[in-house]
RNA sequence: GGCCUGGUAGUUCAGUUGGUUAGAACGCUAGCCUGUCACGCUAGAGGUCGUGGGUUCGAGCCCCAUUCAGGUCGCCA
């Protein structure tokens, strides 16, 4: 059969939207489920914006009728009609309480039996659906996720261009700064055996305009990392890209928390109470063991290494000899149901992450503790009281050098919080994390390295041990922390260049490196900088939050799967030698 | 790069200790059906059990390798 063409027809109304009063309409879209009575037939018809019910009967032309006949799930159709009530009302649709008559149907192309229902899709297998991710983008919910972007990104920018920001583009070809993660590169036909790089943000540009008189800037910014994927990871995502002039650190994060407020206002109805909680990092680790705390429960971490320095446990005893400590969680909420093959799961877990082991406090029917024999008379009661050890309790206890600790205890919390399901739903606990470390150590070289990025202002009183005590200097870095996700890091940056120089000194570079990889922004800093500070806000993570999404599969229109590739066209893929000749690059 | 989980019909899954012709639901095809909305009823088609090797009289099931996907650790200034 011959497909039909719109012809003179043309849409009135998306189905979603049909009005409730009787009137000739045409729509169109897909046909989504077709239920043919033998002489009566419905046909959902779907659009972005929601279903509508087309009906045929026996006061339909017959030719019309007949078309129905054929129509099958997915086919794209044009259809014109009358709107009526229905004789029985479907509360489930927002347009269940009409149906269309139709008097013109055209089906307007097509489809094969598709590899999956597109409505129907949540159990089946994410390959497949990637594959035909044309398919799975036209099921409601991802279009729901879709929408919500488009709606933060107008937000975005009606917010920032109303307080005075200016987007201005930067480049997507760049030079390459090889420290952080790894660039995706892009090679020179012109200069051979030279090499641009994608951005892994906009840092530096958006910096030179500060130092040019933008004085505020605001881009949403495709970025770019070379590094494994993980759920909340992607190799290309979009950030949120702000920079301020004539600022310091409060006066950011006030204009950001206006930010946030107004857009989960905007977009899903949800006050956000200002200002937003401090938190600084020293404290975000000692009291939830990560940098990114989700507070939405409590369990917090307790140091107990006094109430245990007597106790003759050798776990315990070398531990705090090692310059470590012991410290606990207490998992409530009826957790000394855990059974032992839940535990050593833990305590598998735990050691995944570096611990030795776990020690722990089960109080069923009474406090039944792995480490007894060690315990002398009052001991258990004086750990008991130290964690607020109750009966229904389960206390788990870490003992070890103090960042294994912290870090195992944190991931201990969030696992036993998710498996005993007390996060409460609906709620959005922002956080800022404040006073992050300048530098951190490279595990590997043993080589100090820039925990935000080398343009970082370290804070005032901390100038003086730059170069002795680098463990200890703090940055004007902060983070925005939501839920327990980091959605947002910012700093204020270095204005002096010889404090610039000295920082990259400090960081192992030699002058030769320096000038090669930074000399020209060193030098954009010789001809005067105002005092500027911004921040990069992950638009995918905080579209996935917002979407109440598990992965940012769910708020990408195109995703790339764990090995960087994209399942629908099969990129990465093989190029034409004459291609790679023209880029002077030698095949393998 | 390490670890964990999975791959059986178009889809989602079941498949006993290794034993005759590998099943179900949904989808698909055909027919019936005038008020459905996850329509219903009847019949039918549809399988290289991811791939390769091995053990065995015999493998969807056991062993080895490999591949793909997911999660996670490393990594992500």
């Amino acid at each position: 059969m011959k497909l039909d063409t719109m012809k003179d027809l043309r849409r009135t109304h998306y189905c979603g939207e049909v009005p409730n009063t009787p009137q000739e309409v045409v729509v169109c879209g897909f046909a989504d489920r077709v239920r043919d009575m033998g002489n009566l037939i419905f046909i959902n018809l779907r659009d972005r914006t929601g279903l509508v019910q087309l009906a045929f009967n026996d006061n339909t032309d017959k030719t019309v009728f007949e078309k129905a006949q054929q129509v099958k799930s997915e086919y794209v159709l044009m259809a014109k009609g009358q709107v009526q009530k229905r004789e029985s009302v479907n509360n489930k649709l927002k347009t269940g309480e009409i149906e269309i008559i139709v008097t013109d149907l055209r089906i307007l192309s097509k489809a094969e039996t598709t590899p999956f229902e597109v409505t129907n899709s949540d159990k089946v297998n994410d390959e497949l659906k990637l594959k035909y991710r044309y398919l799975d983008l036209r099921n409601p919910k991802l279009q729901e996720n879709m929408i919500m972007r488009h709606k933060i990104a107008q937000v975005t920018r009606e917010y920032f261009y109303d307080n005075g920001f200016l987007e201005i583009e930067t480049p997507m070809m760049m030079k390459s700064t090889p420290e952080g993660a790894r660039d995706y590169l892009v090679p020179s036909r012109v200069h051979e055996g030279k090499f641009y790089a994608l951005p892994q943000s906009p840092q530096i540009y958006k910096q030179l305009l500060m130092i040019s008189g933008y004085d505020r800037y605001i881009q949403l910014a495709r970025c770019f990392r070379d590094e494994d994927l993980r759920a909340d990871r992607q190799p290309e995502f979009t950030q949120i890209d702000l920079e301020m002039s004539f600022v310091d650190a409060e006066d950011i994060q006030q204009c950001v928390e206006g930010y946030i407020q107004k857009l989960f206002k905007d977009v899903i109805g949800v006050d956000v109470k200002l200002p937003i909680e401090r938190m600084t990092f020293a404290d975000s680790m000692n009291r939830f063991g990560s940098d990114k705390p989700d507070t939405r429960f409590g369990m917090e971490i307790q140091d107990i290494t006094d109430t245990v320095k007597d106790i003759d446990f050798v776990v315990f005893k070398s531990a705090i000899e090692n310059g470590g400590s012991v410290r606990a969680i207490n998992v409530k909420n009826g957790a000394s149901t855990y059974t032992r093959k839940e535990i050593d799961k833990l305590v598998e877990h735990a050691k995944g992450i570096g611990a030795k082991g776990l020690a722990y406090i089960r109080w069923a029917d009474e406090p039944n503790c792995s480490f007894k024999k060690f315990l002398g008379e009052g001991d258990l009661e004086k750990i008991c009281e130290a964690t607020d050890a109750r009966k229904g309790d389960l206390v788990l206890i870490c003992a070890d050098k103090n960042n294994v600790v912290l870090s195992t205890l944190g991931a201990l919390r969030l696992v036993t919080a998710k498996r005993l399901d007390i996060i409460p739903e609906g709620q959005y606990n922002f956080v800022w994390i404040t006073e992050m470390p300048f530098f951190e150590k490279d595990e590997e070289t043993g080589a100090w390295i820039a925990m935000h990025h080398p343009f970082t202002m370290p804070m005032d009183e901390c100038l003086e041990y730059l170069d002795t005590d680098q463990g200890n200097v703090r940055a004007k870095a902060w983070d925005l922390v939501l839920n327990g996700t980091e959605l947002s890091s910012g700093s204020m940056r270095i204005t002096d260049f010889q404090l610039q120089q000295k920082m990259f000194e400090a960081l192992g570079m030699t002058d030769e490196e320096i000038e090669a990889k930074f000399g020209f922004l060193v030098d954009a800093y010789r001809y005067a900088a105002p005092p500027h500070g911004g921040m990069g806000i992950g638009l995918d993570r905080l579209a996935m939050i917002m979407c109440k999404a598990d992965s940012l599969r769910d708020v990408v229109a195109f995703p790339k799967v764990q090995n960087a590739s994209e399942l629908m066209s099969a990129c990465p893929s093989e190029v034409e030698k004459k291609q790679l000749d023209e880029l002077h690059i030698k095949t393998m």
